[in-house]
DNA sequence: GATGAATGAGTTTTCATTCAT
DNA sequence: TATGAATGAAAACTCATTCAT
């Protein structure tokens, strides 16, 4: 008897959230992070001003929430799924897995690392993304062979990375991911990528 | 006569926008853009509440007009500057030269290009800064015999430069602006920079 | 359930918007519109600062609103009960109605049309009733026999009623509403008032 | 010497009065006086703002100032002119000089009378006419034989007057001052005005 | 859990006025 | 006398947050 009405607050409660979730993030790519209000995402959602404060603390804290499942999801998705690649195939795979992913939740992707986001937030994104490269290349898993200075590289390489998805967020055109991956490929490695996406290939690297 | 009010009453304008501006950029490394007030900035200034608004309409207004001040001096310069240069020496020189500013303005490209800035605003110089790139790359002064999306390359150039330099700006560290430029030549080049500052050498590029 | 919540809330806004279109009369009637402050109203009405805009959107639409109100009653109040009547008891029937109620609710007219109020509002309710008595004239439901220009014939009725009417709401003295509108009745028509307040006659009209 | 450079000065002094007083007129026209700043004032004069305080205390005195001198002369103008005349020619006079006059200085009348002007000043100006007019009334030089309450006809005269002008003002078509005067002689005496200006009669007076 | 009216601190912005030249 | 930069008090208005139901 409780466990069921249990699972019918619970569900009220998942369905409230997720409404509020969406409408946070369909505000913010309509009018920017700072010009959104919690009174304008509760009546987005079609709910009561104070309903959003049983929830959430602040406006922060409903995207910092949603964004943080997201890249914890595709984090550990790309740890379990590459485990046993390796450089150079392991970045290409990651890199078209990162493309991919944004292109599925495009909404959410272009407010995590667009500039209608959260400067804050989307700071603290890239901070995060650096911290992974740089780790994976002092480990010698990522671009192994490597001499320069390993932080140096991970803001290099995530700088190019984030602006590009961005760029291409914003602007699709017909590339898609596997295309991105590969022109991203042939601008850091100096190579054609091989093996995975010879046939997307379309145009030819940097002499 | 009139001339000479004019003059007069010409500087102590200029003294007072000098004050505003550089109260601002110093309170808006300390706090971040958006918890700066105008009521700081003059306070900082020394200045009575409403003189800020004699001189500018709004936040925005005031660090606008002086980031349009810097990158237009830096533009120009290296236009004149670097007319004959060719590339890859032309693209080394102008990296150069930007690190170069970038230090002796510390505070300034900080609030620019770090986090601590005006998201729209640092959005805006970033695009503004792509579609140089672009523009030169398509006239093939830049990257000469590039076969891939010059937008594309830009972004990724832009991109990796700027968080590069955002990174260096909070913490310089014992790197010169020289030794900045000759790592971002490697990684972007996957060459030796040859012939500027060959002796700057201290780490070997990506294999 | 809702039904039950719904009339709750109405009830509790009504309450509030009831006691801050009083305080504002007040004030106003006490200071002079200009002179009176969003900020004077929400503490005569005893509630925050805040809870104004909730409810208007500024000084004007406060009293805008109530103003609106208030005339739009007396509008159809005698539009419903002198249909059958005409001229000239049907003027007389309208002169009467309107002095009563200026009466009744004298702090309200002594706003709508006295100095102390909004010189803007005060101007709209006289424009307004200009184009009630002008409308009325051209229908021969007013001063049928009428020669003269009827917009001139209003503005002379509604300018000489409204000079009147304000005159009388700051000093009313031992006048009384049927008084005022005789003597408005003999200036206007040169001619007694008959069958309706022959017993009120106080003095005799203009030779 | 000191004569000559006196009045130089004094000329110089009266050319900026003069041009500050015609700026405020037509401002206060064109936006309506709560809407005229000070500076909007001395621009429009093409002068330096602290200048007007040279010259006036506040916007209210500039325009009383001007407003004063206006009506003075004005009522100056009719006692003399008008001594040896008795009612009810006086009156038609005096209303044919008014609209007359009002025609000539449109702008500064709209002003006075209209719904632009400043509430206060057109409030003050009202109740001197009116007193005036009581006074008149109570000397039998106006509307010998009046049997009804002086001021209750003086607030209606000039209650109607002052509507009639503001009216024509904004809106003259093809009005001349005499019309307007006739016309409201026929509404005021319900009669027609003889000897003055028998050959303007353009419509019969109310049955 | 959901509601929405009420709150009031916080901030921007305006503009009459001063003052040194 | 005229100037115009500087002033700062005053007011409007916003919006995150609370609270009683």
């Amino acid at each position: 008897m409780t466990e069921v009405k249990d699972n019918r607050f619970e569900r009220r409660k998942q369905r409230t959230r997720q409404a509020l979730q969406q409408a946070a993030i369909e505000l913010i790519l309509e009018k920017g992070y700072d010009a959104v209000q919690i009174q304008d995402i509760t009546d987005r959602a079609d709910l009561g001003r104070g309903t959003f404060y049983v929830h959430y603390d602040s406006k922060e804290d409903i995207l910092w929430q949603t964004l943080q499942e997201e890249y914890d999801a595709l984090h550990r998705e790309i740890l379990e799924r590459y485990a046993e690649e390796q450089s150079p195939r392991l970045e290409h795979l990651i890199w078209i897995r990162m493309f991919e992913k944004a292109a599925e939740q495009r909404p959410l992707y272009r407010v995590m690392i667009g500039s209608r986001g959260s400067a804050l937030l989307t700071e603290r994104i890239q901070t995060y993304l650096v911290g992974l490269a740089e780790a994976g290349i002092r480990d010698g898993q990522f671009l192994p062979g490597n001499t320069l200075d390993p932080r140096f590289v991970a803001e290099y390489m995530i700088g190019a990375l984030v602006r590009c998805s961005s760029w291409w967020l914003e602007d699709p055109g017909d590339r898609t991911p596997q295309q991105m991956a590969d022109t991203f490929y042939r601008l850091f490695f100096h190579r054609e990528p091989e093996g995975i996406s010879g046939a997307s290939r379309q145009d030819t690297p940097l002499k």
